[in-house]
DNA sequence: TTGTAGGCGTTATCAG
DNA sequence: CTGATAACGCCTACAA
């Protein structure tokens, strides 16, 4: 049998679509009787709203997408979680995309997504697609970037503060008397990479100590090029004393390098990585790391997206004509809005993977707290 | 401006809805001539099919819902990316659904998802809401079970060989000379906990071994609470030499209490973890696992699901009807779908955090292969 | 306090 | 080879 209708349910209750309408959406009065009668007949017919004929006449889903580019990368996965809880108290759902840093896919997703009428997007852009992006906020379609941004693109961002996280990571591995210290570097092109380099540099240059591109290897944010990268720092005729790798993927494949080439940490080699992980309290060495808001980071981007959604709402209701005037507050906040780059801080976790100094410099550089995830 | 429809493109083309809607989906001739005027005018409008009014009229959505505990946990994480993958080449979406293992955010789910009209589900089910499952698979609703299963509810099931993988582990205990072995078990209610407990009593079984309540603790299936096992079996007066964590968050618990405590893995104490992670081939103690098929197990309940949907699909064409007669052998193929319980085994990863005899072990007891993630 | 009727953007069934 | 036209299930003026 198929499904039953507002109209089955009408038809067992005696009364009009329209009052059955009314009852489940509470939008007028009806008569105790009627809205008695007509919860029964929902209840025996087991009716459920169909939320897509809704979504054709109202023009809202309900439905948000999450663009990111890997749901297996553990970074994302907090994240999502802050997305996901912010999403479903306020009533919307999620549709995951992975776009695995490949711009077709994000370009294709972008597609589904808009046919599917989702309500707003979350994303962390690949780093292409400009036009169609930029195409897509002109129109003032509800999007919000996370973990990257676009440059010159008017949208809310909600990042980490990559570069400071990264200074204080490598000023705390200096203040250790670390001299000559490796950085591995993730996807180039993606606005994270930059400002960790940038972070790098300027811990350098603050504490007079040179810039060496020797220093600098690419590892493409995966596991098995940053173990490449840790290798090449290793076969260095002036290695380094310690390694810096900027995010979880790459950080793993330091310490398969460090343990196929039999260098122990911190003994031989500090490391520090980006990216927390709730094992790196469980086992050893216990790794110093550059700790992400990341749930956090989820959170705020749905609740600033759920604002443009409201936002866009309210403006559709009161017409083009709401541009002067009174609605003045309210075209000025969308305005801020729309170019609106919330950072969000990042935690220095101190734990032993830096070397002999570590639980002196500990307090002494930074009284980090990991929390419980 | 609002977004294009089919019949803006009809009149900028010249021709009717029905022929646009035919170039569209490519479902009957149309000249050259008018393509090619059509595909002008869509381009020129920028349309993007409403796949909404689209999904009203065909009652379907491409879209499937999927049911977890929670994101969170790295063990979902592949098998949703699994599951996205086949989805995705389909030509569906994701829905993601977090449940926490409360029943009531499972109902409440269940029930947007049905509004929502999705095509299909797939659910670690909590072990409540029994009544709902059942009603839901009798409608003919496509659903499959992933992770664990409802006893006495005809859905497919996708899921790890639990109690063989449990077996493997602890055989390995006892090969390796241990006695008394601990156990931390998961949530009680869920099949995957039964029938780890049970692979546990099997090995011991087998190896003439007692069965000790006293080894088996309780772990919720959380980090906390497992630390809170392990302490408690470090405190027995006969302290086990072993201790079996029946899932990755309570194996973090566990390696935790060792460490607060002092106790060395795998010097004193042996430590085998239900579930691989990628940082165990980079952190001491290099853990030995079992590891289940989770991408994998993502894939496949993708497939079943996505046959289910493709036979409800040609059942409805062929009406009541076909119930006798020549389509005795789809009808066939369904019943037997409906009881299909897909198991898939688990792999023994051994590394070094089971006793000075790990690396003799290793190569008597099984050829494991970590793979590539 | 309730009902009628039109339309959201598609697709499918007819007729041409 | 193409086009009217009626649904799909719901919401929402407008009317009573």
């Amino acid at each position: 049998m198929a499904a039953a209708t507002m109209k089955d349910v009408a038809e067992r209750a005696g009364v009009s679509t329209t009052t059955v309408s009314h009852v489940i959406n509470q939008t007028r009065f009806v008569s105790e009787e009627n809205r008695s009668k007509v919860q029964e007949a929902m209840k025996a017919l087991g009716y459920q709203p169909n939320a897509i004929a809704k979504s054709l006449r109202q023009k809202s889903t309900n439905t948000i997408g999450l663009m990111i580019s890997d749901i297996a990368n553990p970074f994302f996965t907090s994240l999502i979680r802050g997305v996901e809880d912010v999403a479903n108290a306020a009533g919307f759902n999620l549709i995951l995309c992975n776009t695995d840093e490949k711009p077709e896919k994000e370009y294709t997703y972008l597609d589904v997504l808009q046919q599917k009428q989702v309500d707003g997007v979350i994303v962390a852009p690949t780093g292409e697609n400009l036009d169609y992006f930029e195409a897509l906020v002109d129109n003032g379609f509800p999007m919000v970037f996370i973990d990257r941004r676009l440059e010159g693109i008017a949208c809310p961002a909600v990042l980490a503060d990559n570069e400071n996280g990264s200074y204080e990571a490598v000023s705390h591995l200096i203040g250790l008397g670390h001299r000559r210290i490796g950085i591995v570097v993730g996807l180039l092109g993606v606005t994270s990479t930059t400002e960790r380099l940038r972070g790098y540099k300027k811990a350098l240059a603050e504490h007079g100590l040179p810039f060496d591109k020797e220093l600098v290897l690419p590892g493409k944010s995966k596991v098995e090029s940053g173990r490449e990268a840790a290798l090449q720092l290793l076969a260095l005729n002036a290695r380094p004393s310690a390694i810096f790798a900027t995010n979880n993927q790459m950080t793993i494949g330091v310490m398969r390098a460090l343990h196929e080439q039999g260098v122990r940490c911190p003994d031989d080699m500090a490391v520090v990585g980006f990216d927390d992980f709730e094992w790196a309290s469980a086992f050893r060495p216990l790794l110093t790391t550059v700790a992400q808001p990341v749930y956090d980071m989820g959170r705020v981007a749905a609740e600033t997206l759920m604002a443009c959604i409201r936002n866009k709402g309210e403006a559709g209701d009161k017409g083009g004509a709401g541009d002067k005037g009174g609605a003045g507050v309210t075209g000025k906040a969308d305005r801020a809005d729309a170019k609106q780059v919330i950072t969000l801080g990042c935690t220095l976790v101190v734990r032993e993977s830096c070397g002999a100094g570590g639980a002196a410099a500990a307090t002494a550089e930074s009284i980090a707290d990991a929390g419980e995830n």
